[in-house]
DNA sequence: CAAGAAAGTTAGTTGAAACTAACTTTCTTT
DNA sequence: AAAGAAAGTTAGTTTCAACTAACTTTCTTG
């Protein structure tokens, strides 16, 4: 069996967004992620070794980093959950910075089969735009 | 203005369980709430006897502590978010199991905004059996 | 190409919240 | 009421993931 995984939310915040910055620059260095990520770039340094040894990247010291298949699988599934989530909050009319904040915070929370339930109910609420409104219109009485 | 509160997750569970607790036995010891959040005795001591100088409960060495008027409060609150939430998760017909983990997970994450369009939400689709069923169905499936 | 700036690293520290071990207080049972 | 059990407390340790300060490497530019 593939080497057990025991991912922190910290993990899985630096991994989204090394996979982010690859996706935008072309490359994510220790610099980049700290600004991204507002952390100093000695706390960066510290993970990215971590994830090194961990089998998530592979990093070159003082050169650059890229994330192995297992990293980037991994990345891949932490950004389809946060993209979810967001489409799912955003469908409901929230605030652009209130998705923010609880995306970040809740996705790491997340298994899988309510993944795949908040996904098929987006799927149906997107078909059914009286419902939403009236969800929305509830939502902004209160 | 009122004191600022800046709760983490920990204490939001001890409040959480505490009250829980007072709630289902009439009071809430030391030994029943490391039980509860499977955490050593003097893990608890210690958590309320700071939450004992925060205000938030009185606490008698040796003898037994009650939630003041602001701990219970925000306890009913975080109660209430905790409900909303496994209701919510209950009428996407996921396992309780995975309700459990999930809520107790993610509660700590979900803003008041995020938790009325929630609420608003689980209304509404109650009185959509017809749509939960599709998406019932269709998390099944994948 | 040398010097200063930018980026990266190391070492040691901090804070939250858990832990264990040893001790004290309270409760229970005879 | 005393002894043993249960509950509670204290002190000190651990882990995670941040931090700062000091240092090294790499990049940039005059």
């Amino acid at each position: 069996m593939p080497t057990e995984r025991h991912t922190s939310a910290a993990v899985e915040d630096y991994l989204e967004r090394i996979l982010e910055l690859i996706n935008t620059k072309g490359y994510a260095r220790v610099v980049d992620i700290a600004q991204s990520l507002k952390i100093s770039q000695a706390s960066v340094t510290n993970m990215i070794q971590r994830l090194d040894t961990e089998g998530l990247l592979k990093y070159e010291k003082y050169r650059g980093l890229a994330l192995t298949t297992a990293g980037e699988a991994l990345a891949l599934n932490i950004t389809r959950r946060h993209q979810l989530l967001t489409d799912f909050l955003k469908l409901l009319g929230l605030d652009d910075e209130v998705i923010y904040h609880d995306v970040e915070g809740m996705e790491h929370h997340i298994s899988p089969p309510t993944l795949r339930a908040i996904e098929a109910l987006t799927q149906q609420l997107q078909r059914q735009p009286a419902l939403l409104a009236k969800v929305r219109k509830q939502t902004d009485e209160n």
